[in-house]
DNA sequence: TTAATTTTATTAACAGTGTTAATATTTAGT
DNA sequence: ACTAAATATTAACACTGTTAATAAAATTAA
């Protein structure tokens, strides 16, 4: 009974651990039915007992990747000053755990997503991660409430431009360029 | 001699356009070799007598792509202000052509492309239609150099960024909205 | 025109993909 | 130990890109 059930949830975690591990490693090209069966320790068409198909597999590993990131940036900014700086720290954690893992961008940010609501999920991410921030320089006026709404949307929008030249164009080529263009849109967002 | 020249690039030609109808109509994940062989009137092997891979046939047709797009966005700029009216015109008609054909979209910012220079053409390609708004910019004193070269950078990121939403995480969720987006990163980096 | 040669196009094959149905194996309950 | 239920596996299908061997067509030479 709940034996059973504990089993089952046992299984379908060494199936998600595989892909994560998976798409950590090779990235999300190696990603193949078979190999993360194969990793998990069963044939591939056991994990259509216990998944839709591969697109839920994903769907899962994307929401363990949402805490993952949000962990590693709330470990980075841990001594921030409240408003921009803190906003510039979380963008910089949030790049460079994507650049760390290529496939885990890809996953949410390229890969067709199964369900609407974990795209939206996926889109206000970031911008979630920088709530306390944005209320900040709201509550300080230092902008307005409208300035902030339009300076949240544009910050968002050129963090992912920033990640995808990145990482899909290879546009800067090295890090540390990365981390200069960073400033660049901090500075020209927030001046 | 220069006969079967001609011949050849005529059945080149045919691969090509096979391939970037298929690009326009029913998108990147509709193509195959046997798919555009098809349309193209030969069979799948014929492909690998005229390009090396199917890779060589995507760049070729991302070429084509970029003048058809810089086509498009010099029709619509035509009475355009020089300047912020003119930047805004024309990053509105690069977005329009995107959202007009997503297949292109994946081509020139997610799709692994073979060479670097075909690559570098892609990041640069939308700063490259708006320089001469940006030298008005420098020239009349409406920004210091400096300013624009991070402004270029930021808008260039943004623009992206939006564009990524829009195709591939459906946000907004409507046109109109998409296009107040736009309007919000203007007024945000060019105030 | 026929024969030989070169150019161009095709089919067969391989290793891979996601997914489903039918089968085999293992576990649980009596 | 035997039956019933739960779980896992193999076989198959329709795809994918790519290569090698073969067939067809066009060109040249006699």
């Amino acid at each position: 009974m709940t034996n059973t059930k504990l089993k089952e949830e046992r299984t379908r975690g060494y199936f998600i651990e595989a892909t994560k591990e998976i798409l950590r490693g090779e990235g999300s090209k190696a990603l193949s039915v078979r190999n993360i069966a194969e990793r998990a320790g069963y044939s591939y068409a056991t994990l259509y007992n216990y998944f839709k198909d591969q697109t839920e597999l994903i769907s899962l590993s994307l929401l363990d990747f949402k805490d993952e990131c949000r962990d590693a940036v709330n470990q980075n900014i841990r001594k921030s000053k409240p408003g921009k700086p803190e906003i510039k720290a979380i963008v910089v954690s949030y790049i460079n755990y994507f650049v760390q893992y290529p496939g885990v961008f890809d996953l949410f940010y390229i890969e067709k997503l199964a369900s609407k609501k974990v795209n939206n999920q996926v889109v206000s991410f970031l911008d979630s991660l920088c709530e306390e921030d944005w209320n900040y320089l709201i509550d300080n006026q230092i902008y307005s409430k409208t300035e902030i709404e339009y300076k949240r949307k544009t910050l968002n929008n050129a963090t992912i431009g920033v990640l995808m030249s990145y990482l899909k164009r290879s546009t800067p080529s090295d890090y540390s360029e990365l981390l200069r263009d960073i400033d660049v849109t901090m500075d020209t967002i927030l001046p």
